[in-house]
DNA sequence: AGCACTACTGTTATAATATTGCGAAAGGTA
DNA sequence: TACCTTTCGCAATATTATAACAGTAGTGCT
């Protein structure tokens, strides 16, 4: 996240916390900081390691600090990596869907009707009634993608 | 699942590996079990408790042979509980949703096309390529959304 | 300001999940 | 049998997450 959306996540996050009756705490701001600032997720031990510099800080501190934020919905949580990624739209509740690239670790955020939709409608077909869809693909993404692919091209290893 | 379930995975199980010239040892035939035999999806330590009965096991024993069954696709992990869970259809490869019970745990696998469709064209859009999708809803099952309807419509916890 | 109340934080310890590395054993093949 | 590869046993350790409890700080009230 550049500094300018880093500044805007800061902000409206304030406001929201403001609005909801919540407190936005100097830690609480610290760890969004983190988070959003990271090019990729970041774990809850390498936050950890970030508040240190400094000051003291121990696992509760941050999975603290972290469970707000969920709870605000200023970050997600990706399940199959243990670890966080800051949310690039705050202002809304709403059912994500990430992309995820092995190759490079970063993860776009998607937020499409479709296939929301069709997950509700299969659910509810069951009587299932979907809380919390978790939605993450793991692949790779069009820039790895190319890159991989002119390797491809000739042996990514020089015959012997 | 029950007994004629179980015992069909297995052989499933033994008839797959025997094609893919991959070993179907003890060892795995054992997790397998363990995993199909449950009604909820089991911890890797909770099969450890289980193999340590009569023998001696640690982690790694668990881990591998979850691993093989993983890569088989005889079994799925859901990664939001950090449990694993038996695979309903092995016999081919196949993109799953699961939903999850929040209240009774237990598990219905889907295999819904017009989910892992929708979810397919949104990535290739961003030029994605989907190579795991991990679907998993939190929620409430049908039978457990009865339970809790009926007793919300008298005071669940009698008045004072 | 003083007080009570609640929410947040610090600290220690520990639980739960997962992996590494190494050497021994078992199975498959010439 | 000798050789090779895969699997297994075992000890240690890494990684992720929570529990319990005491102290601090913000908030509202008088």
């Amino acid at each position: 996240m550049d500094e300018e959306s880093l500044q805007n996540a800061l902000k409206t996050a304030e406001i929201l916390c403001a609005q909801r009756g919540v407190r936005f705490t100097a830690q609480r701001r610290r760890v969004l900081e983190l988070v959003c600032r990271a090019e990729r997720p970041v774990g809850a031990y390498e936050i950890l390691d970030q508040l240190r510099e400094g000051a003291t800080a121990a696992p509760p501190t941050v999975y603290r600090a972290l469970d707000f934020l969920l709870e605000q919905g200023f970050v997600h949580k990706l399940e199959t990596l243990h670890a966080f990624i800051g949310c690039t739209h705050p202002e809304h509740p709403h059912a994500s869907q990430f992309l995820i690239c092995s190759d490079c670790g970063r993860v776009k955020e998607l937020e499409n009707e479709a296939i929301a939709g069709s997950l509700r409608t299969a659910a509810q077909e069951t009587g299932f009634k979907a809380e919390r869809p978790i939605i993450e693909v793991l692949g790779t993404c069009a820039h790895c993608r190319r890159k991989t692919e002119q390797a491809g091209t000739s042996p990514r290893v020089p015959l012997e």
